[in-house]
DNA sequence: AAGGTTCTAGACTTCTGGGTACAGAATAGT
DNA sequence: ACTATTCTGTACCCAGAAGTCTAGAACCTT
C-alpha cells in the first residue's frame, strides 16, 4: 500500500563499488553517486542513511564477492600453481583496471581511523589468509607444494604479495613486470 | 635586505610527513597544519605554494630518506636475511607506528589521478627493486642465496611483501603475525 | 476511484576546506 | 635612522561537500 522503490538497493550498491574503486572515499562525491548511479539526492539518503554508511555497503558486497571469487577460482583438480598465479592476478587487476584492490585501497586512505571499515578489512584478510592456507594444504597432500612449510606462514606471504601486487597496479606498473613479480611469489 | 623566514623549511617538511603520514592528504586540513606545524597560514602557502605541493615534497622527502635507511641497512658484511628480514620490519613500521608506508598510502588514495604522486611512488619503487636486486645479487655471490633464482624477479616479490605488510600493519595485523608472514617471504 | 502511504526529484541550507589579501613586524644596507 | 623588502598572522572569501526538506508522483487496498 505504498509507492515502491523503483530502483534495486543492491544493484546501485555494485554499481557504487565501482566509483569508489575508481575515485576512492573522500574524492567521490555525493553529487558524483547520483549522477552515476542514476538515483536523486533524496532516495540516496533515504536508502543508504550516507555516504558512509554507503561505502561500508560497497566494500562489505565487494570483499564478498571476490573472496567467492578467489575461493572457487582455486578450487577444483589440477596443477595448483596456475591457479595460484591467475587467482592472484585477477586479486590486483593486472592487465584490466590496475585500481588494485578495493579494501587495500580503503585501508590506506582511513585506515583505523574508521572502525567500520577497520573490521571488514579485517575480516577479508583473515578469510583470504585462510583460502590460500587451505589451497596450500591441499597442494601439500597431492604433492605439489613441499611439505615442509607451514602453511599458515605461507599462505600469509601469499596474501602480502597479492596485496602488494595490488598497489604496484595501481602505481601503474606494467603487466609483464606484475606478471614476473607474481611467478616468483608463487614459486614459494 | 629583507625579514628573514623564522622557521627552516626543511624542518617544517619532515614535520609535514608525520601528519600526512597519519591522516592522509585528503583528510588533514589547512588547519591541521597551520596548528601542528605552528607556522601561520600565510607562511605556509607564501612558503609551500598549496596544501598539494606540500604534500608532494613531503612524499619526496620521505621517499628519499627511506630508500637511504634502506639501502644502509641491507649493506655491510654478514648473514643478509636477518638484515632483509629487518628491513622489511622497519619499512612496514612492524611494532612501532603501524601506520604502513606513506608512499603505498598515498598510491592507494589518489593512484594515477594524481600525476605528482604517481611519479614519486614509481620513482620508489624503482629505486626499492634496485635495492633489493643488488643485495640478492651480492647474496647469491656470497653463496647465501641460491643462484638459480633471477635477482630481479625476486627483488620485486620482496618488495610486493614489503608492500603488502605494510598494508596489513595498517590494517592494524598484529606485530607477531606480520613478523612470521615477513620470515616466510623471505625464505625464498 | 479515493485515500493512505511511501518513494522521488531537486531546490535549499549549512559548514568547512582551501586559499587570498592585507596590515603590520622584522631585517640589511646606506 | 630610514627605507626597501620580505616575512608573519589573521581576517576574509568562495566554492563545493554533505545532508535536509518539501511538493508532488506512484502505488496498493478497498
Amino acid at each position: 500500500m505504498a509507492r515502491p522503490m523503483t530502483f534495486d538497493a543492491d544493484v546501485v550498491i555494485d554499481h557504487a563499488v565501482g566509483i569508489f574503486w575508481r575515485q576512492g572515499f573522500a574524492a567521490t562525491t555525493p553529487q558524483n553517486l547520483v549522477d552515476e548511479l542514476g538515483i536523486g539526492k533524496g532516495s540516496l539518503y533515504n536508502t543508504f542513511k550516507s555516504k558512509h554508511h554507503l561505502f561500508t555497503l560497497a566494500l562489505r558486497h565487494y570483499s564478498q564477492q571476490r573472496m567467492d571469487e578467489l575461493a572457487t577460482g582455486l578450487e577444483g583438480p589440477g596443477a595448483l600453481k596456475p591457479r595460484l598465479r591467475e587467482a592472484l592476478a585477477t586479486l590486483a587487476g593486472v592487465g584490466e583496471h590496475q585500481l588494485g584492490c578495493l579494501t587495500v585501497n580503503a585501508v590506506a586512505e582511513v585506515g583505523m581511523a574508521d572502525a567500520a571499515v577497520a573490521e571488514i578489512a579485517t575480516e577479508l584478510f583473515e578469510r583470504m589468509q585462510e583460502i590460500f592456507r587451505s589451497a596450500i594444504k591441499r597442494g601439500q597432500e597431492s604433492g605439489e607444494i613441499a611439505a615442509t612449510r607451514a602453511p599458515a606462514a605461507a599462505a600469509g606471504a601469499l596474501m602480502a604479495a597479492a596485496i602488494g601486487t595490488a598497489v604496484l597496479a595501481k602505481a601503474g606498473t606494467s603487466p609483464t613486470q606484475l606478471r614476473r613479480i607474481l611467478d616468483a611469489a608463487v614459486d614459494i
